[in-house]
DNA sequence: GCAAAAGTGTTCCCTTTACACCCATGT
DNA sequence: ACATGGGTGTAAAGGGAACACTTTTGC
């Protein structure tokens, strides 16, 4: 290891970047900003920023997720001071690349953030600045869940909502898939890599839903975050099987129609055994 | 996002640790070197160094891999002139708390590698200034596999090589477990908890062997990995009968003892389905 | 012959899967 | 009545754990 002389590093600033995670009318969406300035101008950007002076990451982390969605995180990895609020945020990757940005050598460490649906995005003033998008458009992921049967089972495709929302489709400037800017769509696709194959093991998948919820609303979440249909007896069964996993909150709602629904909490585990399988192809 | 500039954002240091593990006498050993300098002047730490100026982060952590140990290392998202010799190398994460470094703000990108059994370790010269110190040393794991029983299964304690080794046991400063620089103890745990559950569902176990290897050692990898004693029979059946994990290498050996047992190579699969199952408690 | 490591066969059991069937509500 | 989603029962198929048994070397 070379000395540690204070002129014989090169100066590095470090940022975060927040791939927020969301399952909305049954579609898996990250929040994205507009960026205001060069470069990109104009372009969707995963919201982001420095980090301060006596701040650790994943503070930085928790920090940016208050400004963009008034969301008190839990990471556990953090001291306790932090409140929680049902919101999950873990440490993602780094990226580093020298040319990520053409301005000047910039780390950022991105960070994954699982979120219950919110009302609506209030970045930093600007309402239309910020967007919750489905990762399908950002990503052009015809390759979602493999098979175009899979498809009807879930997303902008299918039949539960189709009608369009406010400031939602039609986003101004590009057609087709929605470029990020910078290497943001690398960042979100490993964001969802890793939402995708972290469900199965553990039991984060109730980070996405409200603190009370039934299994259908926990099984929709699956089937949107993989892309895949799953058998609601045998999902109910092996979820409710699962020790630690669901915990009965006590009540039951009819808020989907048909039979009420017994409502769940989600319990203390947070690894589960035997994990959730995820269908192949 | 802040406006960029130049003068508004705090200036980092920016550094790559490297956890490069191995399979000695088997037990599970990480390259770790004597620090020069204070702070921690005298004690153990992870090796690592700066990242240059125009270089990318596992670019660093490739180079600093080769200064330490002579080996070439293949990551899989690094482009093509990066020449693999078997070495497997992942980023692992970031550490940044405003403390770790007394004498500035540093941002560390740990990396981890899994490496064949080496000769011995070179380091930048000095040869008694680095070694293949087993983990369970470093990080005190009374915990390695839960139970005393397993302990009889594997590493020091076992039968087959309590003869000690040159320059090894003995380390001089401090007694007991030692202690490593910064929180490298931290970011070993880490490496080491990576590699623990990542053998589960990638093929990554034989990158631990040089590249002929009998089942018999890559089931010796794994207990030494997890500390468990695995069943050879079972073991066997489940690696042979996975598709595109071992490839036959067309001879036999009989460096273990026994009967002559086949020669393999890795195959091309790097996700195993279904995975090897890691023995409870 | 005996010890040691490599392989094979077989049995038991648990999990997953597929699907028939019943339950409780809204319209 | 009927559609919709919630929940239970059950039988077939697949994979893992445990272990008896055979094979091939070195001493």
């Amino acid at each position: 290891m070379p000395p540690y002389d204070p002129s014989a590093f090169p100066p590095f600033a470090v940022t975060v970047d927040l791939v927020v995670l969301t399952v909305r009318r049954h579609a898996l969406c990250t929040l994205v900003v507009r960026r205001g300035e060069e470069p990109y101008r104009g372009r969707w950007a995963l919201p982001g920023g420095f980090v301060r002076e006596d701040e650790d990451l994943s503070g930085a982390a928790a920090r940016e997720l208050v400004e963009e969605t008034g969301l008190c995180a839990h990471d556990p990895a953090a001291p306790p001071p932090v409140p929680s609020n049902g919101a999950h945020l873990e440490q993602l990757a780094t990226y580093g690349a020298p040319d990520r940005d053409p301005r000047m050598r910039v780390v950022s460490v991105a960070h994954l953030a699982l979120a219950p649906d919110l009302p609506a995005p209030r970045a930093g003033g600007d309402a239309n600045s910020a967007r919750w998008a489905p990762v399908e458009e950002l990503l052009g992921e015809d390759v979602l869940a493999g098979t175009a049967e899979a498809g009807t089972a879930l997303g902008a495709g299918g039949a539960e909502g189709s009608g369009d929302e406010a400031g939602g489709g039609g986003d101004g400037k590009e057609g087709g898939p929605v470029a990020l800017a910078f290497d943001h769509a690398r960042i979100l696709a490993d964001g969802v890599e890793r939402a995708r194959s972290k469900i199965e093991y553990s039991s984060l998948a109730t980070a996405f839903c409200p603190p009370e919820f039934t299994v259908g609303e926990l099984r929709r979440v699956y089937e949107a975050v993989w892309g895949v249909a799953l058998d609601p007896r045998n999902f109910h069964r092996k979820v409710t099987g699962t020790p630690g996993f669901l915990v009965p909150a006590g009540g039951t709602t009819t808020r989907q129609g048909g039979r009420p629904a017994q409502l769940f909490r989600a319990g203390g585990a947070t690894l589960l055994n035997p994990p959730m399988l995820r269908p192949e192809v």
